[in-house]
DNA sequence: TTTAGTGCAAAACCTTTGCACCCAG
DNA sequence: CTGGGTGCAAAGGTTTTGCACTAAA
C-alpha cells in the first residue's frame, strides 16, 4: 500500500485475460463454474469499460440470467478480487475485471455529456496517501477517484436546442 | 481550474458562516427565504461533516419538514453553490456547506469501521489534473476523490465477536 | 449427496415527481 | 396577487433478500 500504483505497460489496458484464466481463477478458491458465471465473466472480458449490472444483463443476450444473480455474483467476484467496482456518482455502481495484481486499481474520465469513459492509466500519488493515514492514524487507506469534464465532441455543443 | 485548489488556514474548516450570510445569499439570488430553508441551512452550519438528507431530516427535530423538500432544497442549494454533495459509495448522498469560493472543495478520509469522517485539507495536485485533461482533449475538468480507511478505534477490532 | 448458486417475487432504500395548497415577496 | 416552495402520496430506479428449486462438485 505504500508502494505507487503500478502503471501498466499497457495503456488501453488490453490484457485480456481469458475466459479459461477466469474461470481457474473460480476453481482456486472452490467456487463452482455455472452458466451465468461463465456468460458474466466473458461479458466483462469483452468491454473495456466498467459497466452496471442492468448493462451487463442486456449485453448477456442468449446466455440471459436474473438480475439479482448478477448482482450477487458481483459481490462474489468482488469480494474474489476478481472484480473492480466503479462508482461514477450516478447512483448505479459498475463493475470491470481487475486486471494484474489485487491490489491494482485505476480511474477513469468521464464525459459529462456523452457519458464516454476513458481509461487513464496513472493513479493518484500514493506517497500523498500513505502520509495522509500516518497523520490520522488510519491504517489500511484506499481511495476512490474520478474525473468528470466535457470530451471534445460534446465541449462544442452549449445547449439543448429547444 | 488550473490553478491549484486553495488550501484553506483552517484545519478543521471552522469557518462558520452566520445564518444571517446564508440568508443573505438566498436573497441575492432571488429565492424565498422559509422556515424548512432556513432549518436546513442552520443544521448544515452545526455539523462539520456531509450529512444525508436522512440525517439532516432527522436533525431537524421540532423544526421538522418534509423529506422531499429537503431533497429539492439540496438540489436548489447545489445549484446556487451554497452546498457541496459528496459521495462515499454508501447509495445515499452527503451535503456539506461550501465554504470558501465555489470553486473550492475539499476531501474525505473515512472510516470503514465506524463510518467517522476525517475532513483532509489537501487537495488532488491540480496540474495532474490539467494535464489530463490537454491529453485527452477534455474541457471543464473536475474530480471527486475521497479516502477509505480504519480510524485508530477500529483497527485493533479483528472480528465481530460471535 | 451436499450445498453453493439460481430464478422469481417481494421488499428495502434512496430519490424524484405530480398535484393541490400555502405563503414569502 | 403570483409564483416559488411545501406536504403528501405515489412512483421510479437500484440493490437486497426470502424461499423453493437446480445443478455443480
Amino acid at each position: 500500500m505504500n508502494k505507487p500504483c503500478a502503471h501498466h505497460a499497457h495503456p488501453h489496458r488490453l490484457v485480456q485475460q481469458s475466459l479459461g484464466e477466469l474461470t481457474q481463477k473460480l476453481r482456486d478458491q472452490s467456487r463452482k463454474i455455472t452458466g451465468p458465471r461463465q456468460a458474466l465473466l466473458d461479458v466483462l472480458r469483452r468491454h473495456a469499460h466498467p459497466l452496471t449490472n442492468k448493462e451487463i444483463h442486456a449485453a448477456l443476450g442468449k446466455a440471459d440470467c436474473d438480475l439479482a444473480t448478477i448482482y450477487r455474483n458481483m459481490h462474489t467476484l468482488q469480494a474474489m478480487g476478481l472484480v473492480k467496482r466503479y462508482d461514477f456518482g450516478d447512483g448505479a455502481a459498475r463493475f470491470e475485471l481487475a486486471e494484474g495484481g489485487s491490489d491494482h486499481h485505476h480511474h477513469h474520465l468521464v464525459c459529462r455529456g456523452c457519458q464516454t469513459i476513458v481509461e487513464i492509466e496513472g493513479c493518484f500519488p500514493a506517497e500523498l496517501e500513505a502520509e495522509l493515514a500516518r497523520r490520522h492514524g488510519f491504517s489500511e487507506v484506499s481511495h476512490r477517484l474520478e474525473f468528470f469534464g466535457l470530451c471534445p465532441r460534446c465541449r462544442i455543443v452549449p445547449e439543448p436546442t429547444p
